[in-house]
DNA sequence: TATTGTTATACTCTATAACTATA
DNA sequence: TATAGTTATAGAGTATAACAATA
């Protein structure tokens, strides 16, 4: 039986933490935390506007946590919630003007502060460790419901 | 600016999060989650007892996280706490035979939880995926102060 | 009947500060 | 005065269940 530090599992959560701490204190002077800067982000990679029960899936969160997150967005003017024509039980939520500046902002931020937390790996590790959980997280994603907007 | 799917921190804790649920799940047949697995597991690691300091630094908690942690693992006759007879400040954590076997069980489980989380990866990704991560903890943990129990 | 979004609730995790006992 | 452990509290994140509106 290996030890711990060779868990892979403990390993993921141990450096998800450090970074999640770090994109935090970098994204705080722009008034935002990872899970709604993770919101906002995901809204303007999707122009058409995004429903929120894909924003729940592509983010690995249950439908009923985006509504609060979704509404703080709302209320700081970064994203807005329209029905959608086509069939009226989803809302589409689409990013303002604002909510595309901040994005940018915020992204150099939280890039910065992963960089600096995982600054013991080089840039070619960084992107070897971004393809393997790339990968990853397309095919969860294409697991749970291949289609739907 | 890339997409929210090519963010390192955000990839990291998408999958940390699904890894960790499929863990926990895995885990709850020995009624353990992964947090008290892992200091079950670290405690394991060190034969003579590992101060609740030096809990907190391995597995990046806070040392007041440590306290309930380690009262649950106590409870459940798996860990005892005793006095060290260096520093009377300090208690050393120690495994008893009954917590080791668990940690055996649990450790299986866990690693199970986390290879079915990961599945899409083959071994050789999942082994270069430890490997990664294992650098950045390390280096993580030799910044954060070199020496101490 | 099934699905989207919503509300409510309970539990877990994270972050800080203050306190005690030892050193 | 500094350090190990503890207690307390608030806020953020996770997990479920139930409900209204719409399909």
């Amino acid at each position: 039986m290996g030890e711990l530090r060779d868990d892979l599992g403990f390993l993921l959560a141990r450096i998800s933490g450090d970074v999640v701490r770090a994109a935090n204190a970098a994204l705080a002077v722009e008034s935002l935390r990872v899970r709604q800067y993770s919101v906002l982000a995901l809204t303007c990679d999707f122009a058409e506007g995004i429903s929120q029960r894909r924003l729940a899936r592509e983010l690995g969160l249950d439908p009923s946590q985006i509504v609060s997150l979704v509404d703080e967005l709302v209320a700081a003017g970064l994203v807005e919630r329209r029905l959608a024509a086509a069939d009226r039980r989803t809302r589409l939520v689409t990013a303002t003007g604002a909510g595309r500046r901040k994005r940018e902002r915020a992204a150099n931020l939280a890039a910065a502060g992963a960089r600096e937390a995982l600054r013991s790996l080089s840039d070619e590790e960084q992107a070897t460790l971004r393809v393997l959980l790339s990968k990853a997280a397309t095919a969860a994603l294409d697991e749970a419901e291949p289609r739907s907007l």
